[in-house]
RNA sequence: CGGGGUGUAGCGCAGUUGGUAGCGCACGUGGUUUGGGACCAUGGGGCCGGGAGUUCGAGUCUCUUCACCCCGACCA
């Protein structure tokens, strides 16, 4: 197979790129269908990098003092029904169980779409003094939502994500910790990913089903769609209120906590690969990488390649890099294909002919620029060419952010870019109606408010601005 | 849930008016190769997505069901 043959078993990324998108994660290895609709399998590679992300995550979690802990996936349904905005947000996508143990079960159980309420519950049992006061606390797992349409990583019925879910004892406090774990967010995001992204308070009509307020990070893909790609809600007392969590104050009077939650799921590594990949396949940052250097022997069966190779990855292991050696039997060809495809940063071809004259061949996926390399300083090079590899993707992501968004105070306009793969920042009233209209007309949709200015009309019903917001369409 | 499309070997596909299922790649074995998807030889591999029907006979015709893809609707 040549690189045509690839070209043709991949859609094509300018014309059909949701194709594209199904056919590069298939083949890269990340994922497979699972047998029941909806339901993926995250292979190993795809998994490693969920690895990466969920260690870089809980090491930023345990940092600002959050703890881990796992609750159970069945959740009585009388739970979910407490936070009345909450089980209308949620009921239509739930999967329940009916029928367990042999029987019929006499109350209902459903699988966990979120953990809000059996967590809550939970919290009310333990909280009783302001000095129980915060708790917070994280958790790694899985989650069900059934929705209609799914599509590996981005929407699938079940997925693997971590919801972090506290309780203060102030509304400052609480709005404080959600500020707080939006950063983190933006930083795997950005310094981790290397996906710029757009973040800031959700609308009304956007926001979390029975939160007070949503704060949000959205990444901008190639097509110019927008993803929302991690959520942090503020959620007052009302779920406090439905599963009463009260606690004795300073002065001896009973109140309701304020509690927050907050998420990021596998999701983000769609967001991966639609932010960079080319028509090539994936492009990995290096700091999420599974594989960051790929050692590739050229004639591995002359007089010591291989071991050189060996050399070169055990001095890269030492230094803290993430490398592979093949030394399978495919040809030198077949694998510069294969490991381009699957998005491996950097790539190092040792032969004969490099270790006569004492170097290595380096060659970056980011920029497929190719040059030589000492073999006796290449351990401590490495490390900072995957940093400027880091930082290139991160630009190049960051530019295609800043050409897609159009500022506009027209209506027309705005959706005729957007319609172009743009994303539009305009101003609006705030009223849910009005959002309602521009969506059910164009399926365009709010993104995150990106500033609050009421000295301007509303981009579709003319009157006064309560906020300047990013609108586009979704994934 | 509406509209369109696809299910045949691990992957990509062909299969004529119905007559015992084929190609390329991949895979096993032996050898030659190795700097952008190598070559020769020789093997193995199939519930033709599932079910029901028509027929002497179904990959092919009919009905039905399931899954996946695309476009909408829905979607913290």
């Amino acid at each position: 197979m040549n690189n045509q043959d690839f070209v043709k078993e991949v859609a094509d990324i300018n014309t059909d790129f949701a194709g594209w998108y199904t056919d590069v994660v298939l083949k890269t290895d990340l994922v497979d269908y699972g047998p029941v609709k909806g339901t993926m399998v995250i292979k190993p590679y795809g998994y490693a990098i969920w690895e990466q992300l969920q260690s870089y995550a809980d090491k930023r979690f345990k940092e600002v003092g959050v703890q881990n802990a796992y609750f159970p996936m069945f959740i009585p349904e009388s739970y979910l029904k407490r936070e009345a905005e909450h089980v209308e947000g949620f009921a239509p996508e739930v999967a329940v169980v009916t029928y367990a143990g042999g029987q019929e079960l006499s109350e209902k159980l459903i699988v966990r779409p979120t953990s809000e309420t059996i967590i809550c519950e939970m919290y009310a049992k333990w909280i009783k003094s302001y000095r129980d006061l915060p708790v917070r606390m994280n958790q790694w797992c899985n989650v069900v939502r059934w929705e209609k349409t799914t599509r590996p990583f981005l929407r699938t019925s079940e997925f693997l994500w971590q919801e972090g879910h506290t309780v203060y004892a102030t509304p400052e406090d609480a709005q404080d910790d959600v500020e707080r774990m939006l950063n983190i967010y933006i930083d795997v995001a950005q310094k981790l990913l290397a996906i710029p992204v757009l973040n800031g308070r959700k609308t009304e009509r956007e926001k979390f089903a029975g939160a007070v307020a949503t704060y949000g990070i959205e990444a901008i893909m190639r097509d110019g769609k927008c993803l929302q790609a991690g959520t942090s809600h503020n959620l007052g007392q009302n779920f406090a209120k439905a599963s009463n969590i009260r606690f004795l104050n300073k002065d001896g009077v009973l109140e309701y906590g304020y509690s927050t939650s907050w998420g990021i799921s596998t999701r983000l590594i769609g967001a991966l690969v639609m932010v960079h990949g080319d028509e090539r396949g994936l492009k990995l940052p290096p700091n999420v990488a599974p594989i960051q250097v790929v050692i590739i022997p050229v004639a591995s069966h002359k007089e010591g390649v291989i071991e050189k190779c060996q050399e070169v990855a055990d001095a890269l292991i030492k230094a803290g890099v993430r490398v592979k050696l093949d030394d399978s039997k495919n040809t030198p060809g077949w694998k510069f294909n294969e490991y381009e495809m699957k998005g491996v940063p950097v790539r190092l071809e040792i032969g004969p002919r490099d270790i006569e004259n004492g170097v290595a061949t380096f060659v970056r996926r980011d920029t497929r620029e190719k040059a030589q390399l000492s073999l006796d300083t290449i351990a401590t090079e490495i490390p900072s060419i995957l940093e400027q590899v880091q930082q290139n993707m991160f630009d190049m992501a960051k530019q295609n952010l800043d050409n897609a968004i159009v500022e506009t105070d027209d209506y027309n306009t705005m959706v005729n870019e957007i319609n172009n793969k743009k994303v539009a920042l305009s101003y609006h009233c705030g009223d849910k109606d009005c959002e309602e209209e521009i969506k059910n007309k164009t399926t365009i949709k709010t993104r995150v408010i990106h500033s609050y200015d009421d000295t301007h009309k509303c981009i579709y019903c003319g009157k006064q601005s309560k906020y300047r917001v990013y609108f586009g369409k979704q994934y």
